[in-house]
DNA sequence: CTAACAAGATACCAATTGGTATCTATAAAC
DNA sequence: GTTTATAGATACCAATTGGTATCTTGTTAG
């Protein structure tokens, strides 16, 4: 076998080829910079960080020492520790309706996307997709009036999840799937209530039994409804 | 009138006439000191403080100006914070169990009781007993497995909110107002999920609309299991 | 009346907080 | 290539944190 010279290339020389080759280059070794990137880690840790051990309770070197990104970094992309709080719940909030989304959509009727709705919270104990719980819950929690971003962006969320819910009713309404005359609004805080506060029990005690009870009390008012 | 000569006692003086004539002298000037008195002072105000801003994010020194007592007045009747939190959690579950068994002892059937607990929990919304919602969900969502104390007493609470329900359930079978085979536990656990989730709600909304929705429900249930 | 003890106030501590100013290194534009 | 803007690191800041040691004052026993 022939032996290869090595080519030794600028860093210069070596933007210069791959564009003359057209080639794309995108950041992949760790030393490179690719902000949106940084901001999404900052984002994706701060995220497990507040929503396991809380907001206020989280403190920018938290964020520093998971990430590995500096406190310079973290405070060019987000202006102060609220915005971060706020755009990292919002992060979360998009993370989990994602997941949903995923699980709903696969589902044909009114009564299975319900059900794959709750076996997604049920998923918050036995797997879960993010480690502390619920952070709707969380966040509704710990923002009380000191906190009024953090409040809004948890009321966002529930008023995300409400209308997912009521919609999902009013299709199956329409397509004869559930009955006609039924409460949309009063269903959409009974599925919701009762999820989220079994959650905090079965996270409480640790064990699953009481979100099991309460899907299992969903199902059989799901039943009733039904056509 | 014959005019009276004041009499000056020395502090001294005036507890040896005190107890010569026998009467047991309780502090009730503002300067006086009475230890037990100021653990309930300083239990009282955390209570409120940690209910409302959260356990860590309520400081030793917001407790200092809150009760007006010093540091070392704190650090006397808690050996740390963790001790205080703890202490003051159970100071909270003794206060609110207190006010609910006052509402419940005044009625006499399974179902009375049960709808006067809904009643309590609805004024968690309207009137509440405690700023900062319900103690129990608070405690609960702010101890993760960083604060073990907290969740030993946030579990303790738990389970004689859940006894209590029970209690009164098995009661009302023994006395024949309740169908005999119905399954406790798991109204217990449907109580308390859905009062502690749409309490959540409520506060979130800043309305009682959902409180209101989910006690409505709870009454539907009660009915179909009512003799 | 005094001595002893306990309640509580004060002064301090190192560590940490959120935040900023400054500096360096990288990436892109020319 | 060189310049330029910017991503990110570093060093600092006053304020606050939980906690402790010390000191003063009120209470009580003798």
């Amino acid at each position: 076998a022939a032996s290869l010279e090595k080519i030794i290339l600028s860093h210069g020389m070596l933007l210069s080829l791959l564009n003359f080759l057209q080639i794309r280059y995108q950041s992949v070794s760790l030393r490179m910079r690719n902000p949106e990137a940084t901001k999404e880690t900052i984002l994706k840790k701060s995220g497990v960080l507040f929503n396991t051990n809380g907001y206020k309770a989280t403190s920018i070197s938290h964020i520093t020492t998971a990430t590995g990104f500096s406190k310079g970094a973290i405070y060019r992309h987000f202006s102060n520790k609220d915005e971060l709080e706020r755009e990292t719940l919002s992060y979360l909030s998009s993370f989990m309706f994602e997941k949903l989304r995923e699980l709903i959509k696969e589902q044909k009727t009114a009564g299975e996307k319900l059900r794959a709705m709750f076996r997604f919270f049920e998923t918050y104990i036995s797997n879960p997709p993010l480690k502390g719980g619920c952070p709707l819950m969380n966040a509704a929690i710990e923002s009380d009036d000191a906190h009024p971003a953090l409040r809004k962006a948890a009321l966002k969320m529930l008023g995300i999840l409400r209308v997912s819910i009521v919609t999902i009713l009013q299709k199956g309404i329409e397509y004869k799937q559930l009955k006609p005359a039924i409460d949309k609004d009063f269903y959409a805080t009974l599925i919701i209530s009762v999820l989220e506060g079994s959650i905090m029990m079965s996270k409480l005690e640790g064990n699953n039994h009481d979100i099991k009870r309460m899907i299992k009390h969903l199902d059989k008012q799901l039943v009733e409804i039904e056509l």
